[in-house]
DNA sequence: ATCTTAACGGAACCAGCCTCCCATTAAGGA
DNA sequence: TCCTTAATGGGAGGCTGGTTCCGTTAAGAT
C-alpha cells in the first residue's frame, strides 16, 4: 500500500492522499460499497477489478492505480469497516455483556451480507501479508473496545483480579469463528451461548490472569 | 467432484473410476504432492494449474480434466488428507491428552508447510462449496477419532456424564484456529496449554453437558 | 477568478490462463 | 497374448483479466 518512502522526484505518493476532497473520497466510497455488493454477491474468488469499476460508474483504471488488486481492494475494505466500529454495551454485567457480545458477533456472521464479506477478508488474508496485517489490526481494535467491559466486571468482583480482558474475549469469539471458518458448521445462538458460559467458567478459575 | 448420474451414453464418470490402477494413481499422487509444495511455497493465491502440471511431470490437460480448478485440486488434497489420519493419544489422563491433542493441532499449524496448506485450504472452502463440505467432512473425521479419548476421562470421572465429547474437543481447538486463521496471531505453546485448561474448566462445571 | 497539477477515465495493447482437438499410451478383460 | 478403450499428453487458439498511454476533469492554492 504505501510507498515512496523519499519522493525526490515529486511522485505522487500513493493517490488520494495529497487531493483527498470531493471526487476522490467520492469514488473511494463508491469502490468499497461495489466491493463489499460484489463479495456478498459472488465471494471473493469472482472478485474482479473490471466488474468493480463497472458498477462503481468508475474509470478501471483508477480502480487499479489506487487498489491495483482484488487483495487490494479488500484490504482497504477492512481498513474502512475498522475506522466505524460501534461501541460495547453496558447491560450492568459482565455475563450479560458477553453475551450481548457473542450475540452481536453470531448476527454479523450469520447475516447473508456480513457473512459473506467475512468469509471473504479471511480467505484474502490467508492470500496475502498486507490484507492479514489489516485483518490483524481490526480484531485488535474490535477487541480494545470491547475491553473495558471486562474491567468493570472485574471492579465489581465478578471475575479474579489480574484477569486479561482480550483473552477473555478471545475465548468468547473463538468458539463462533472457528465453527464460522473452519469446520463451516452452522453458528446457531446456542453455541454462542456456549461460548459465553464457558469462557466465563474459564474465567473464574483463573485461567485468563495474566502471566 | 461427482457428476453422471445416470450414464446413458457411456460417458466416462469422472477421470480415474473406472481405471485406478497404476498409471492414473501415480499421476494423483504427483499431483496432490506438486499442489502441497505449491500451496507451502507460494500460497493459494498463486495456485496455478500450468504450474503444477509441469513440476509434476504431468500433461496440463490431465490436470485441467480431472480437477479442473486450483479450488478442485485442494478439494481433493483435503480428501487425500481426511484418508491418513493418526490415532489418538493415550496418556491416562483426559487432561494428558488434550493437552497432546492441543500441541499436535499447535505444530501443525506452525509448521511452515503444513501450516501454509491449511491457511490454504481454509481460503479455498471459503471460495467453494465442495471445498467446504471437504473441509467439514476433514473435521468430522478428526473429531471422530478423538472423541473417545474424553469418554475415558468421563468414564474416569474427571468430566461430569453426559459431556459431549467433540463439544469439548472443539472447545480446545477453537482458540487455537481462531488465532490462526481470524487475528492472525502466533499461536503458541502457552496458548495451547491455556485453551486445554481453559476447555477443562468449562467442562467441569458442566457447560458441554449434551442438550 | 485563475492557475497548477493531482486524480480520473477511455481505449488500445499485452499476457497468462483455460479449452479444445487429436494422437499416443497403457489398464483391465477375454 | 491380444484387444478395446480409458486416460494421458502436446500444442494451437481464444478469451478474460491486467497494464500502459495519453487526454480530460476538477481540487486546492494564490
Amino acid at each position: 500500500m504505501e510507498q515512496e518512502t523519499h519522493l525526490t522526484e515529486s511522485q505522487p505518493a500513493s493517490p488520494g492522499t495529497l487531493r483527498p476532497g470531493g471526487r476522490t473520497a467520492k469514488v473511494r466510497r463508491a469502490v468499497l460499497d461495489a466491493t463489499q455488493d460484489a463479495l456478498a454477491d459472488t465471494g471473493f474468488h469472482a472478485l474482479n477489478m473490471d466488474r468493480i469499476a463497472a458498477t462503481a460508474g468508475v474509470g478501471k483504471t483508477t480502480v487499479y492505480r489506487r487498489w491495483g488488486s482484488p487483495v487490494g481492494l479488500v484490504t482497504d475494505l477492512l481498513h474502512d469497516m475498522a475506522e466505524q466500529s460501534l461501541p460495547a454495551s453496558d447491560t450492568g454485567s459482565l455475563a450479560g455483556d458477553l453475551r450481548t457480545n457473542a450475540e452481536l458477533v453470531r448476527a454479523t456472521l450469520t447475516d447473508a451480507r456480513m457473512g459473506a464479506v467475512f468469509r471473504a477478508v479471511i480467505a484474502a488474508a490467508a492470500c496475502d501479508e498486507d490484507c492479514a496485517r489489516a485483518l490483524a489490526d481490526f480484531y485488535r481494535t474490535r477487541l480494545g473496545e470491547w475491553a473495558p467491559v471486562v474491567a468493570k466486571g472485574e471492579a465489581r468482583g465478578e471475575i479474579p483480579a489480574g484477569t486479561d480482558p482480550t483473552e477473555l474475549l478471545r475465548a468468547v469469539s473463538a468458539p463462533l469463528y472457528y465453527r464460522f471458518a473452519v469446520t463451516r458448521e452452522e453458528v446457531t445462538a446456542d453455541v454462542a451461548e456456549r461460548a459465553v458460559t464457558a469462557a466465563l467458567a474459564a474465567a473464574r478459575d483463573g485461567v485468563f490472569i495474566r502471566a
